[in-house]
DNA sequence: TCTGGGGTCCTAGGACCC
DNA sequence: TCTGGGGTCCTAGGACCC
């Protein structure tokens, strides 16, 4: 069976959740997407602290959550997959290799099929065999930064910090799978304008110009291109619009359209970090 | 999983400049 | 004119997460 999504109320009990987490005492919050956060805390009863949080989650919203004890932010994320449903497990520097060492990398929070796939090509297979790889070993397969950086997923290292500072989007995009491909140019077109439409929508509502813009086509069997350009700051839509329409010359014509897609990315407020200068958390927590 | 939508970040390669 | 190295910016593509 299949149901209607409900976003708008998703948003509202998202925030009611988040509201209730943030009453906690001494709690820094960190709303890692509509479902869930990092709740930053030093206690010497942790398990009591978390049944403390779910039973104000509970009282505010009658659902039930799971949470994750840990000393970093990657044994914490993990540690909730054991606590479900509705309980509670702690994962640290102590236990961390007997619960997790066995396990497939992919079960880590950042690894997924592919990069697993490419670290069984160099022999490691579970977490404890990544735990024990040599960080610059893996920098030649997968970088200066993701090397490393998977190399401490295996140990559950990283960071401990958990950050409040309300999120802040980088960018907007609207993308749309037709229930029939499209083939006319006019058609393509309009459905091109929609979409901008609701990006620009969606933009106005933050306040922030726009620097980029990113086409994405897929082709009919399932071929995507993503066609990207930087543009000169604008607010005036008119200026996407165009800029937008001027990208779309790139979709090979007589060829069917299947999906299309827009992004628009805005420059960042005074005083946000150009570019994060720690490792990859995961990528895209997405907004609350 | 024969394929939804909205996000983020990293990497590689080419262009351009000094 | 050719050669070389190093930095920065841009674009395309890939991977991951909720």
């Amino acid at each position: 069976m299949l149901l209607p999504v409900d976003s708008e109320h998703y948003l509202e009990v998202s925030a009611e959740v988040m509201g209730a987490l943030r009453e906690q005492p001494g709690a820094t919050v960190q709303v890692l997407g509509w479902d869930e956060a990092f709740v930053g805390i030093a206690t010497g009863d942790p398990e009591a602290y978390a049944r403390a949080l779910q039973a104000a989650v509970m009282a505010r919203t009658r659902l039930n959550c799971s949470v994750g004890i840990g000393d970093t932010l990657v044994r914490a994320k993990v540690a909730t997959g054991f606590g479900k449903p509705r309980g509670v497990f702690r994962l640290t520097a102590d236990n961390w290799l007997e619960v997790m060492g066995d396990r497939r990398t992919a079960d880590l929070w950042g690894i997924g099929a592919k990069v697993s796939k490419r670290l069984a090509g160099l022999g490691i297979s579970t977490v404890a065999q990544l735990a024990a790889t040599d960080p610059a070993e893996l920098v030649g397969e997968f970088g200066p930064r993701m090397g490393p950086w998977y190399a401490e997923l295996g140990r559950g290292e990283g960071s401990r910090v958990i950050d409040d500072t309300p999120w802040v989007a980088r960018g907007h995009s609207r993308e749309t799978t037709f229930q029939r491909d499209l083939v006319e140019p006019a058609e393509i077109e309009e459905a091109l304008r929609v979409l901008v439409a609701h990006v620009l929508e969606d933009v106005a509502t933050e306040g922030r110009p726009v620097v980029g813009l990113t086409l994405k086509v897929r082709y009919a069997p399932f071929l995507t291109k993503m066609f990207t350009r930087k543009i000169p700051v604008t607010a005036d839509p008119t200026e996407v619009l165009a800029r937008a329409l001027d990208l779309a010359t790139r979709i090979e014509p007589d060829r069917p359209v299947r999906l299309l897609g827009f992004r628009a990315e805005m420059t960042m407020p005074e005083g946000t970090p150009a570019t994060s200068t720690p490792p990859p958390e995961a990528g895209g927590d997405g907004p609350p």
